[in-house]
Parts: C-alpha cells; sequence; structure tokens
DNA sequence: ATGAAGGGGA
C-alpha cells in the first residue's frame, strides 16, 4: 500500500518538474526534487530524463552529462529516453561526434535505439550537412521494420530542403500524401520554409493556400516565415500587411516578428523605422535573447553609436548572454562604417589565432568596408590571405575593382571565379562588362561575355 | 520524460 502510494507521489512529482522544466525553471524544478526527496520520495528514470532533456536544452550538453552522472550514482540506469534526450542536446549545440559516440554508447550498453533515436541521429547528419548519411539512417529504418513516425518524415523533408534537395522534398511529399499521409501543420511550415530559403517563393506560397484549404489554421511560425519570405522577394507592403494581421491575431507575443521586420528594414537603410520597431522589443519587456539582441546591436552599429554599442553588449555579457559569431560580424561592420579599419583587423586575427572558427562573414564585412572606402591594395592584399573564400568574396573585391575603375583587374578575377565554377550575381558580369566598355576596351568586354556564355553552356 | 517548423551578420 506505502509502495502504490510512493509510486503515485514520485508521479506527481514528476509532472510537478516537468511543467517547471517546460517553462525553464530549473532551480524551482530541484526545489521540488528535494523536497520530495524530504518527505521520502525517490526520483525515478522519468525525473531524470525530464532533468536531462531541459538542462540540455537550456544550459547546455554538460549539464546534461552532469545529471546523468547525478541519476547513476543515484543508483537508476539510464533508458533509451536518457539517451535520446543526450543525443539530442549534442545535435543542438553542434557536437556530431558527440552525437555519434552517444549512439555507440547507447548500443554497447544494449539499449535497443527506437525510431526517436534514429530520428534524432538523422535529424543530426542533415543539420551537418550529410544527407547521405541522414538518408541511410532512413533505411536502416525501413530495413528493420521499426514502424516510422510523422515526425521521421518530417525530419526527412527539412533535412533535404536544408541541404539544397528542395526537389526531392517536394516528391517526397507529394508521394506521401498519395499514400495516405496527411501533412501536419508543421509539415506544411518546413516546406514554406525550405521552399522559400531555396528561392522558390511562388511554389512556398502555394503551399501556403494548400494549408488553409486542408483545413489548418496558419499559427505564429507560418506567418513569419510567409512574411520574411515576402521581404525576400521585395514584396515589402505584403510583408507589412501579414505583421499587420499577426498583432491582430495576437500572434506577436515574442520578438521573432519584430526582428524580421527590423533586420529587413536595416538592410534597406530604413534605420528610423528599424529604431521603431526595436523601440517597442526594448520596453514592451520581451527578454532580449542573443538573436534579438544582434539586431539591436546592429541598429546601433548601423547608426554609428559604437560607444552604446558596446556598453549594451557589455550589459549583455554581465546579465549572462553570451555573444556568438553574428556579434561579431556586425562589431567588424559596425568599425568599418566608422573607420575603425586597424582595430578591425585586429579584432579579426585575434578571433583566428584563439581558435575560434574563421568568421567569413566577417572578413567579407571588412573587405566590403575597404572596397566602400577606396582602399583596394588594402582589399586585394587581405583577399590574397584569406584562405575560405565564398561568392560574396568575389564579389565584393569584383565591385570594389570596378568602383575604382580597375576594369581589367576585375574581368581578370570575374573570369577566374567562372572558371572556378564560383556562383556571381548577373548584376557583378554586368558591371564589369558595363566598365569595360565604358573605357573603350570594347574587345575584352566581348571576351568576357563570350566565356560567360561558354560557361553557361558548359554548366547547365 | 524524448524528435521535426519561425527571427540575427556581408
Amino acid at each position: 500500500m506505502q509502495r502504490i502510494k510512493d509510486k503515485l507521489s514520485t508521479r506527481l512529482m514528476n509532472v510537478c518538474v516537468a511543467s517547471l522544466c517546460k517553462a525553464k525553471q530549473l532551480e524551482k524544478a530541484e526545489i521540488v526534487i528535494v523536497d520530495g526527496i524530504r518527505i521520502g520520495l525517490q526520483p525515478d528514470v522519468v525525473t531524470y530524463n525530464t532533468l536531462i532533456a531541459a538542462y540540455c536544452r537550456f544550459v547546455g550538453i554538460d549539464a546534461g552529462y552532469s545529471i546523468l552522472n547525478r541519476m547513476k550514482d543515484a543508483g537508476i540506469n539510464p533508458d533509451v529516453i536518457t539517451y535520446n534526450a543526450l543525443i539530442a542536446g549534442a545535435t543542438r549545440y553542434s557536437l556530431l561526434s558527440k552525437c555519434l559516440d552517444l549512439f555507440d554508447e547507447m548500443l554497447e550498453m544494449r539499449i535497443l535505439p527506437d525510431i526517436w533515436s534514429y530520428n534524432t541521429l538523422m535529424n543530426c547528419f542533415f543539420k551537418f550537412g550529410k544527407p547521405d548519411e541522414a538518408y541511410r539512417v532512413f533505411q536502416d529504418v525501413l530495413l528493420k521494420d521499426i514502424s516510422v513516425h510523422s515526425a521521421t518524415f518530417n525530419i526527412l523533408i527539412n533535412g533535404l530542403c536544408m541541404n539544397g534537395y528542395s526537389e526531392n522534398a517536394l516528391m517526397l511529399f507529394r508521394s506521401l500524401k498519395r499514400h495516405g499521409f496527411i501533412p501536419q501543420l508543421v509539415t506544411y511550415n518546413i516546406l514554406i520554409h525550405g521552399l522559400c530559403k531555396s528561392g522558390r517563393g511562388n511554389v512556398a506560397r502555394e503551399f501556403l493556400n494548400e494549408l488553409v484549404e486542408s483545413g489548418h489554421i496558419p499559427n505564429a511560425i507560418t506567418y513569419t516565415t510567409v512574411m520574411k519570405c515576402c521581404f525576400r522577394y521585395r514584396q515589402f507592403e505584403e510583408g507589412f500587411k501579414i505583421f499587420a494581421e499577426m498583432r491582430n491575431k495576437g500572434y506577436t507575443y515574442d520578438a521573432f516578428a519584430y526582428c524580421t521586420v527590423a533586420s529587413m528594414l536595416l538592410k534597406t537603410g530604413r534605420i528610423t523605422e528599424a529604431n521603431e520597431y526595436l523601440g517597442y522589443i526594448i520596453t514592451s519587456g520581451f527578454t532580449l535573447d542573443i538573436v534579438s539582441f544582434n539586431t539591436v546591436f546592429n541598429l546601433y552599429c548601423k547608426e554609428g553609436q559604437l560607444d552604446n554599442a558596446y556598453k549594451l553588449l557589455y550589459e549583455a555579457e554581465n546579465g549572462g548572454l553570451e555573444s556568438d559569431k553574428f556579434t561579431h560580424a556586425i562589431w567588424i561592420d559596425g568599425l568599418c562604417r566608422t573607420g575603425n579599419f586597424q582595430e578591425a583587423q585586429q579584432q579579426l586575427n585575434r578571433m583566428s589565432v584563439t581558435g575560434f572558427d574563421s568568421n567569413l562573414v566577417a572578413w567579407n564585412s571588412f573587405l566590403n568596408g575597404l572596397c566602400k572606402t577606396g582602399q583596394l591594395d588594402y582589399a586585394t592584399h587581405i583577399f590574397e590571405s584569406m584562405d575560405t573564400k565564398d561568392s560574396v568574396t568575389y564579389s565584393t573585391i569584383v565591385r570594389g575593382l570596378c568602383q575604382a575603375r580597375r576594369f581589367r583587374a576585375a574581368s581578370k578575377l570575374l573570369l577566374s571565379c567562372i572558371r572556378g565554377g564560383m556562383r556571381i550575381l548577373k548584376s557583378d558580369k554586368r558591371i564589369v562588362i558595363d566598365g569595360l566598355r565604358s573605357c573603350g576596351l570594347t574587345h575584352e568586354a566581348r571576351k568576357v561575355q563570350s566565356k560567360i556564355q561558354m560557361a553557361k553552356l558548359l554548366h547547365y
């Protein structure tokens, strides 16, 4: 009788712990457990699994591990859910090898992975840009005759989109529907997001219609996704309309929509308006996470208020917010805008020395700053010393050279890009060709044009 | 008790 009572009470405690964890109230959850122990309740595997998931989500993977140790010390064996939570945690913090180690560890402990484990592993591979490996996991699931979940398909569709296979994702979606799969709201959100990201805004809009027609009610995520899609395709009025609708529906309960609008405004140089939206975020008491912080930080940097920006950063870091590579890139851009190129370069060098991943966007930003202020030799020097470059790097230099009317150098670089299969914007090619013509280098211009044509024929 | 969707940098 007493045992049954204890079991019931432990279950009650677990419900309590779960709801506190969900609300990010980890200290309170711990207090509930301590109180439980005081009145004779033993935390069980569910209690610890709840804690591990929450610590992984809100604190970090190491915090999750320390709960795992506490669990083992208490004599409770981890189960498949424990490992699933840890693997999901490792995925969240981009630790691929840790994910794989945990999976192996689970097998070694003779804990049978379930569909959740496979889903998590698949998602992990997709996140790391390894769609082939992810697909192998999926085939493994089919081979082992484990019954799949709708989440399995959602992860597949999302992973395919994020790895540049939106066409395959579409085919999968259609074929699943033919086989009786009923897409959920999240499935549509994934598709709309993926299609928009891969430059297929029109198809994304069709799915928005299909979503509504099949009886789903778009949520805040649907709205922010579609709004960003509008801004991306320069349909600003349409985007603002969506924002207004979100407000009316009560969907602006967090900072997401505000950040979407504000960053678009910052990108298009409408700083005063951005200020209004971000002012609302600050005064209305949303807790600033790193993303909304970076948006506000970007506002100060774009306004040239570097002192205020720095003060903001200092306060945020004292409050426990950890800056990231976005913060750093924004700061580099701010320094360049205010002419502090030396400081910018020192910051960039310090980053690579201290073993951080080299921040390509920050370097590109630096190059952009140098080009805009006509320091082409400096820019070229930096360009040559960079060991990773992308199409933005090349575009920036090509545009910079054109601006300095060094069209021959620009065309030489452009041609080397084309030879290397680098995607360069049509408008940038145009600038080079028009520039060559404008200084009477018509022969050169024609040569570049024909090489571009040739590349097109070869590539497509 | 676990997995999938929205916002930030050139």
